[in-house]
DNA sequence: TTGCCAACATACCCGGTAGTATGCAATCGT
DNA sequence: ACGATTGCATACTACCGGGTATGTTGGCAA
């Protein structure tokens, strides 16, 4: 089986298109959320089986270990909110302000969707600031920090330009993508679809904190100029 | 020795006033920072009586189980943070923003003072919300949720107060101090005293932030009317 | 039909870790 | 001076969980 190291799966690229409803992806989707409802190391792997109804072989059948699962499912929720801010920001026009403002709508719907593979994605970047023990361990959580990193950049830039065409009053750019995506990030601790939510309550929460995160860039609070686009 | 159930130590109150410096406190730090470097559930007991030079033996003696240590750690971070904060609300003046900034700045200087501590506050709060499966976790965690929430309840208040006064311009008092505290907690992920960090370098950290959280809440910038006390 | 392989389930091993039981030196009250 | 208690260290146990090795079943190709 392990005469030649290449033969078997492996969890590369196949993984980033992603999201076909298949058995890969639904273990993937186990996985989110088990480890989002107990953490990466509280969580065991029979507790993503049981989560799925079935037992560890499932898992193992598509991943070679428990931090290559966690990993895979890091990877998907950067892309997602990657993707997503991305496009929303080509969406808009090149007015920095309303850039800014497509793209912290994108960054907070996208959590509120997805929510269990962005909290792990949180999880996964703070397992870096800490002890990566082993070698390995940090060469696969090398590259999602760099996945993390191009989409703070996303923010950074657009940061940077605003700051420059005098729309913000930020002097660090760096430091306030940093807070700004703090305060973005808040929903994936605590947010919960309640029961009976409709659309418009998950609106309205988006424009509360992207109005909280769009002030405290110093931009001028537009009258919703994209709104309901 | 477990003749009578209360007779040996608990660490209930005793640990609330706290920074005794002495070998109690000397367990509590270390349990901070190992919990702080590997999280709760990857940190072992070994781990932290490594990080002191010493064994099991010493953790055991001053803490009944891993969780009423680790509880121990959450309790001392909450504890802190409100008295920091409650401290410098009543040293403000009755002024709505002015009294918000002040608990804003008292937040963010506890938070980089006490890293350890307020990151396990955060690991803790995180454990509730997920999956607390025995009861005794439940009742050990669920009275630091109320520290918490005691200390969330400081904001939302001084938030409420300001909107009525049309100082700030948030409609959803409990969100804006979810959100804001979000922002505040950044520090807490990233934050490491780099070498040859001087006191003005954390106080322009400190006011970068809380200008941003400020603008955030809808508050005018007012021109730095306290500062340097 | 047969053979092969993907897609799992089952059974098992083994290292690490929470918790305990015990030993033992220093200190303290009397 | 001397038990008793404090303040640990040491040794050990029980168990859980990651990983593996080995079935077993269904489908698909020839």
């Amino acid at each position: 089986m392990d005469a030649s190291p290449e033969t078997a799966l492996q969890d590369r690229a196949p993984d980033a298109p992603a999201a076909d409803g298949g058995p890969r992806d639904e273990v993937l989707v186990a996985a989110a959320e088990t480890f989002t409802a107990k953490g990466f190391a509280a969580a065991s792997i029979d507790d993503v089986a049981r989560a799925m109804g079935a037992t560890k072989g499932r898992v193992y059948h598509y991943h070679r270990s428990k931090l290559d699962l966690f990993a895979a499912v890091v990877r998907r929720g950067l892309e997602i909110i990657h993707a997503d801010v991305t496009r929303a920001a080509a969406a808009a026009g090149a007015d920095p302000a309303a850039r800014m403002a497509a793209m912290t709508r994108a960054h907070l719907v996208s959590i509120l969707r997805d929510r269990p593979f962005h909290r792990c994605a949180l999880q996964g970047v703070e397992m870096h600031l800490t002890a990566a023990t082993t070698p390995d361990q940090r060469a696969a959580l090398g590259d999602l920090i760099a996945l993390r990193d191009r989409h703070q950049r996303l923010f950074e830039d657009a940061i940077a330009e605003g700051a420059r065409g005098g729309v913000f009053g930020a002097t660090d750019p760096r430091l306030a993508a940093r807070t700004l995506l703090a305060a973005l990030n808040g929903p994936v601790h605590w947010y919960r679809p309640r029961a009976g939510e409709t659309e418009a309550d998950r609106a309205r929460l988006v424009e509360e904190i992207a109005a909280f995160a769009l002030r405290g860039l110093g931009a001028q609070a537009e009258p919703t100029k994209g709104r309901k686009a």
